[in-house]
DNA sequence: CGACTGCTTGAGTCTGCTCAATAAAGGTGG
DNA sequence: CCACCTTTATTGAGCAGACTCAAGCAGTCG
């Protein structure tokens, strides 16, 4: 059984996904590898295929004539790349790591959906998350401040990859370099390295070395950085009044 | 058949939706109307119902507890707002101008889109949609200028609710203060009043004053500020080689 | 005809960017 | 296994785009 076992890879996966429900792809398409910064489909192209996570991380991605590039999402296991309505991909997106993924002709895709309201409604669900997720971003890159922003990306990445460690601690794997989490952020990766480095400073995380990943030793400061920016001013409001 | 008066109110909605498939919803649910500034729905709020836009401007939202805003859309007639497969919201919504919604219990929802399956699908496609225009707005937001931005934000109204004058020109109606034009693109609204300023030095818009909308008179240029930034360097290079 | 709200414009500041130099990792071939 | 080369991270110096604060103006509404 070759599918159970690829399906492990994702099984750990937190958001509470409905995965179990596109379990039945994992029966159709061709299974993909790639390698780092490997290109798993284009904005614009024809959008022939969705495509599943089935191990590594992929990054989706969008970007200017000159050169400029946003980072719209980072999939990991279990996770649907290239999800659209349209005829063409809206996004671009290729590989951070080594990963595989499961890729299903659209044709499979409409028979599949037809067949089963279940998957209809998946498909409803995880757009739906997208759209939540890309909202939250906005909120960051619209207004908030590079600390924010950073204390925000480390808590999204515990709570989809991060394990807690014999210590009681939480480890969160960033595969992903700093310019790329740059990219996800709007920010240069200099500024990345810099906020990491006074996050460092405070005690709220520390770096795992070589760099790879990040240890959170003050969550609750973490979380206060996230919403907050200022290093530590006083007790979040937690929202009392007005 | 106050319906179809009512419709008549956005069948000049641009964007090609799937409008016509949420024609029934307008068989159900109460008409609400909204005075500028009035909330529609609240973040956090229990999703009890999905409103349809008849008439006015709604601004959908995030803030942050400093009160920091981040509109995330604006809704024209035609459009749903608070869309979500949660149970609850995901963004809060209020009235830019005068405006009304039709509201649709959630209960009678699942009723119709379980009986029509083309609803379903144009629930499907509405989400896909909204996906795909707050990425676009991510790209906005962490890698273009404030000129970008706000050129890429006069194109986007026109496109849905600009349109042709006598002249031959395009009219845009902007409902919305430059205040709420800021939180829509990240920037302060002495930021947007500025920018403007400097496209109208230009030549490439016309204000119309009191401001409630501009003149698009040079639309080539204005369409290279909106994926350049600098005034006008040189002919795009509209993706030649590489 | 005032009071309010929203737009405009100026002055100064600041966050995050660019450019640049160095250090640390990783990969390759001898 | 080591020397070499490339890629990525770190850190500093200076710059700039956009923000904040503030004053003045205009249009709207009671």
């Amino acid at each position: 059984m070759r599918a159970a076992a690829t399906n492990r890879a994702f099984d750990r996966v937190g958001t509470g996904g409905p995965d179990a429900t596109f379990d039945r792809l994992d029966t159709v398409g061709a299974i993909k590898h790639l390698d780092p910064h490997e290109s798993l489909v284009l904005e614009g192209d024809g959008a022939d295929r969705l495509h599943r996570v089935l191990s590594g991380t992929i990054a989706g991605y969008k970007a200017t004539a000159d050169g400029r590039r946003q980072i719209l999402a980072f999939f990991y296991p279990g996770d649907l790349v290239g999800l659209t309505v349209g005829e063409r991909y809206a996004y671009s997106a290729e590989a951070v790591d080594h990963a595989s993924v499961r890729s299903v002709p659209q044709a499979r895709l409409r028979e599949l959906t037809a067949a089963a309201p279940a998957m209809r409604d998946g498909l409803l669900e995880a757009l739906c998350r997208e759209v939540s997720a890309a909202q939250e971003r906005l909120l960051w890159l619209g207004r908030k401040t590079a600390r924010e922003r950073l204390a925000g990306f480390l808590l999204e990445c515990d709570s989809r990859i991060g394990k807690r460690n014999r210590d009681g601690q939480h480890t969160v794997p960033l595969p992903m370099s700093q310019l790329e989490i740059g990219d996800y952020l709007g920010l240069a990766s200099e500024t990345v390295s810099r906020t990491l480095a006074e996050l460092v400073r405070d005690g709220t995380v520390e770096i795992v070395r070589p760099f790879s990943g990040v240890i959170i030793w003050d969550r609750r400061r973490l979380e206060r950085a996230a919403d907050e920016g200022g290093p530590s001013p006083y007790p979040a409001p937690l929202f009392s009044g007005s």
